[in-house]
DNA sequence: CATACATTTGCAACAATGTATCAGTTGAGC
DNA sequence: GCTCAACTGATACATTGTTGCAAATGTATG
């Protein structure tokens, strides 16, 4: 699907920022902070769009935020091929060296069960480490 | 172990913040962001000072660091009265609405087998939601 | 106890990641 | 093409840090 389906897909209003911040992160294929938007888009756009876009695409279920730690958050674009709201269920790896954010596609998540009462919105796991390429 | 004994036998100068932050996290017994101290502490130290003593505390494996969201950074005490460096190895429940966090003792986190020449320092587990209390 | 020297602290400035307000512009439906 | 709600840009501000440098403090030694 291209950006301008995903967006009628999901109903919510065609603008130049979103339709650009999505075909961004469609072309990476990897998560993207606001800093790497920056310099693939230039100046299309003011921060605060960039920060008020990226609330909407993620309450419409397109894109999904990662804290990769308190310094950097980066974001993903959502499965929208089949046409359901796809939550990540692998963990995400943080390399402290190099600052690269892997998807740990291998290893999924556990599903914990929370006490009554408690509703789960979004379950992270981040583990930080070395990658094996800064871990020489 | 009151601060001073932990701070000895970890080897960390004894200071009048690191004495202060340690302290303050002994009573509360419960994880607490620069805020908190702050309102515990008043303006014993600077911020400066704050944070580069959680670093030092941190590498020293006296507190661990638990990021909530990137907003919102808090820090617990590491079991000390063992003598060994004790890592969380429990899931973290943050409540979106009234900011809380949460340890989830009884869930506890799984062992993850990384691909070959990754190296893990550490593994947070953090399921964003709504509290018993705001999911009314 | 006094001195020496490395460590730590306080202050000022700066950086990244957001949020709030409000006027002006744009998009979607008729 | 019009209309009006929705979105955007600019400015200001908040939180969570980091960096550099001079001054203060802690620990080891005489």
């Amino acid at each position: 699907m291209n950006p301008s389906e995903i967006l009628f897909h999901h109903q919510v209003k065609k603008t130049t920022p979103r339709v650009a911040i999505i075909q961004a992160l469609q072309q990476r294929c990897t998560p993207l902070s606001e800093g790497d938007l920056k310099d693939l888009l230039g100046d299309l756009y003011d921060r605060t769009t960039f920060y008020r876009s990226m609330q909407t695409l993620t309450d419409a279920g397109i894109i999904h935020r990662i804290v990769a730690d308190n310094v950097l958050v980066k974001y993903v674009l959502n499965d929208c091929e089949h046409g359901h709201h796809h939550q990540p269920d692998h963990v995400h790896f943080y390399c402290q060296q190099c600052k690269d954010l892997i998807c740990m596609e291998e290893l999924k998540v556990q599903a914990y069960q929370l006490p009554d009462g408690f509703k789960e919105q979004t379950c992270d796991v981040i583990i930080r480490g070395l990658c094996s390429n800064c871990n020489k």
